[in-house]
DNA sequence: TCAAAAGTGTTATAGGTACACCCATGT
DNA sequence: ACATGGGTGTACCTATAACACTTTTGA
């Protein structure tokens, strides 16, 4: 009975639907909100803007904007990536759609929510239009934030901790020639997870990516540790056999 | 320099943006296009339409609506799942939200892709309002389709690949009494692979939540086999503890 | 010579793979 | 009795985890 009560329900829906005019249905926009992630000497951080105006104002919340008419949805997050933090061409990911219809006072609007992780030293935040405030905040203790933003940046971290162990999220933080070391204190911090020196070098050292140079550390004061480089190269042929390594 | 011609580029779209007025960031709109994947004695199918209007008349493409102006995005993927099978309630997923530009030629829409699982027998798709017909097709032999549904139709199969060794989507295809073997054919069907059958079962009996039951088959003309049940509350719990389980 | 981190080696255990073999039922 | 798929057991191999030990540098 619970069955059909639900269908009649759905067939009004249904039948109300088609006397709506179809420039109704162009009454929407969508935004997209940005979770970038910023690592720095084992803490990671995530960027948030405090919100200048009307809706939520003096709120935190994630950097986010709508998109242009004739704009594409990697390109308007790249661009708000890039306003607050002016690092350019860093790779995103697309997370997930959030609609919701009440999310958003002011009218229908889906947001997708795109996520990086970036070094975050020497980062001092851009001023922008939308805030009065950009921070770097511990992901360990956030304020509350505004619409459903508390509900993404969740999904975000989740999904960052996914996949790090298959993509290479840390290209972005780690410089061009990098420690072992460096890499496991990456992946510790995300993950919130210590893991054995020994072993994780023999991960290492069965990725074929990931390739020793001749170069070492230089003014150290312990046994200078051989540095490594990413091969964009090589990895993409192991992904495009469908190989999966994890970490 | 590259770099620097791009930063210009981006400065000139901002100041464009300004004197856009706001009303002109509502004016798209937002779809859900459902990648149904139908299962029945080891052959994976999907739900495919033909489309009877015009932009793209005659094509074949994913079934998908616009999302009305106070309907959630899940609520809309349903819609659309039950308007063609009349199936209520089965657990579907997003995927993905693909937005270029040019994608849909009647203005700026963005897509939401879910995809779910069933099973495709006894389903004769209903007619609908927005197909010439219906039908299931085998996803080793697929027709040309609208739009970007192809790129559409090729993330989400892989998604459902990705989602299957950890998600139950089989629940919406298997009775509520079930064989190992039933469950390890879904299994090697949608991920295009043998698996050994006592590997297969050990597996099986390691996990809480499949539980056998005092039943088996009837009827058989082979040794019956114990018939198995699936506890989502056993389930929930492990997940809650963010247990990973892979087949 | 000491501290600190790099780097190597060893061992025990868990889990996966392959495969052989027995079991219960209908015909 | 035999065909058919259900179900079990084992032996081997590989991946992982825990931990101890050696090496190289600057101070």
């Amino acid at each position: 009975m619970k069955s059909s009560q639900k269908k009649n329900k759905n067939r009004l829906e249904q039948e109300d639907i088609y006397s709506i005019p179809i420039d109704a249905f162009f009454k929407s926009a969508f935004s997209v909100d940005c979770v970038i992630f910023g690592y720095h000497e084992k803490e990671l951080k995530v960027l948030l803007i405090q919100r200048g105006t009307d809706p939520y104002e003096n709120y935190w919340a994630l950097p986010g904007d709508l998109v242009y008419p004739h704009e594409d949805l990697e390109h308007a997050a790249q661009r708000v990536l890039r306003d607050l933090t002016s690092l350019p061409d860093i790779s995103m990911r697309q997370v997930h759609a959030f609609g919701k219809v009440g999310r958003h006072p002011l009218g229908r609007v889906i947001t997708i929510a795109y996520t990086a992780l970036v070094e975050h030293t020497e980062i001092n935040p851009l001023p922008s239009n939308w805030a009065k405030q950009t921070k770097w905040h511990s992901v360990k203790k956030l304020p509350r934030l505004a619409f459903d933003h508390e509900e993404i940046l969740k999904d975000c971290h989740q999904s960052i901790k996914r996949l790090i162990i298959s993509e290479p999220l840390w290209v972005n933080v780690l410089p061009e020639k990098f420690t072992i070391t460096q890499l496991q204190e990456i992946f510790e911090t995300v993950l919130d997870k210590k893991f054995d020196k020994g072993n994780f070098r023999k991960k290492i050292n069965g990725l074929k990516f990931l390739k020793p140079l001749k170069e070492s550390q230089k003014n150290v004061s312990h046994r200078p540790s051989t540095l490594f480089n990413f091969d964009s190269k090589i990895f993409e042929k192991y992904k495009e056999k469908g190989f999966v390594f994890e970490f």
